[in-house]
DNA sequence: CGGTTGATTGAGGCTGCTCAAAAGGTGTGG
DNA sequence: CCACACCTTTTGAGCAGCCTCAATCAACCG
């Protein structure tokens, strides 16, 4: 696959293929919402065609940030966090290649969340009012949109229950088995099965309301159950069937409700 | 206030002013996001003319159901919540009147949640069809529903970090201060500055993570440091600006964005 | 008055945090 | 190629927040 190379190559490297190499992934996110016609797939494909590359750990957003233009992850890792003035931060969210960084297509005021790339990010760069007219243009298009922005929602439920209700090992199972499914979904597994998740355990912390040093250990200790294991930035999943009865996780969540 | 009234009257007897007699809450929600003509403000208030009355802690979606029409909320208090099947409960969202019962509008799918009403409750229901009607006549309208939505998830990732980051005594002050702020927001302060919260301690509880054992001493310790009083369903706030400080809380977030 | 639900209190224990420091890894400059 | 700085991971010890289990109170209701 492509996306193996992708995290692999040096990050000052071009990539050697060109930007329009990779398939779309707004194209390939969207196609599970929506079917759409040539038209509608090239116009899409259209608004990846002005992109950039931006190198990791940089910021996309910035808290206070005015309304700013349509930013869809076209390739690499990114989070939505808010961090506090005594240095506590929480992710959001993590955005994979397809997801609009900033929610589901904001267009307004000034941002209460930042956003930054976790690994080297492809982002386009589209002005509201073009999004705007593509979406009227394309009915089927605004459907898969909105029906994105529900599965989005689910996710950020998902997340109120996981830091809610579980315990560090089943937050953290129930986190791998969402990410293993998102990538699955968009064809970014590994050929091993595995998947690149560009986080270090402080940063996997802030995303489950846990410590580093706890994280760590509750990181061990599912590895010794032979559950998981998480090294350089690349997960696998060992028994994804007891991983899941840990997590109590149902996938259902993800897909289109209706 | 009417709405003083409205929760220490005996549920079976019928509303002594009649339906129509509150100011509806869902116009008062929707002006704070755009400024309607009379002609919209009447077509909002329309919809509530067919509403009907629910008891305390009845179900008003349930997790399973199909598309379902849209149910704003017009008096009494609601939650969304998801269950676990060993009986452990995570409230997902609070929805007070001006609310949209499940979401900002959802059209579609099977909810993976459930609504319920925590006190005596009236709402609307309204077919999709009027509904995306009403939309299309009136844009006005769907402005205001839409950075609503913005508001609703703003919501949604305060309450990611009140549990991903702070602490007990902490969570309930930050929950305080939101629905402080949301009560006087859409005018349902009682006289004295208080506010009407019908939940058990135990509910609380499942809001924030926290066991109803642990609630109930928080609410003690923050009872006895003249913060907050929790009595009867009233909530009362002896020191706002302490209770602010203590919850790191920026009402910034509840207002509109742009 | 007995039944039921919610609030309160106590004792004891696990989860997860804090503080600290050591161990690995990686890029930089001499 | 080594020394050095910096970051992440790992480990240890001690403690606190929060939970579990259990029982008592208080309020309401038929």
């Amino acid at each position: 696959m492509t996306v193996v190379a992708l995290f692999t190559r040096p990050p000052e490297m071009p990539d050697p293929s060109g930007p329009q190499s990779a398939p779309n992934a707004l194209i390939r996110k969207l196609e599970r919402f929506s079917s759409f016609s040539d038209v509608e797939r090239e116009a899409i494909g259209d608004l990846g065609a002005a992109s950039e590359w931006i190198a990791a750990g940089k910021p996309i957003i910035n808290a206070g940030d005015g309304p700013v233009m349509v930013l869809p992850l076209l390739e690499g890792v990114a989070c939505q966090y808010q961090d506090f003035r005594d240095g506590r931060r929480q992710i959001l969210s993590l955005l994979l290649p397809g997801d609009i960084c900033g929610g589901s297509g904001e267009v307004s005021g000034p941002a209460d969340y930042g956003v930054r790339s976790l690994s080297r990010v492809r982002i386009a760069r589209i002005e509201a009012a073009r999004f705007i007219a593509l979406l009227q243009a394309h009915p089927a298009i605004t459907i898969a949109l909105t029906k994105s922005a529900l599965v989005d929602q689910a996710v950020q439920r998902a997340w109120i229950v996981n830091l809610g209700q579980r315990r560090g090992h089943e937050r953290i199972a129930h986190l791998i088995c969402e990410l293993a499914h998102r990538m699955s979904e968009r064809g970014l597994l590994l050929s091993d099965g595995g998947f690149e998740l560009p986080l270090t355990q402080q940063e996997l912390g802030s995303m489950l309301g846990l410590t580093s040093v706890h994280t760590n250990r509750v990181l061990q200790q599912l590895r010794a159950e032979n559950l998981i294991a998480f090294h350089n930035g690349v997960v696998h999943i060992h028994d994804a069937a007891r991983l899941q009865a840990l997590a109590d996780f149902d996938a259902a969540y993800l897909s289109i409700p209706g």
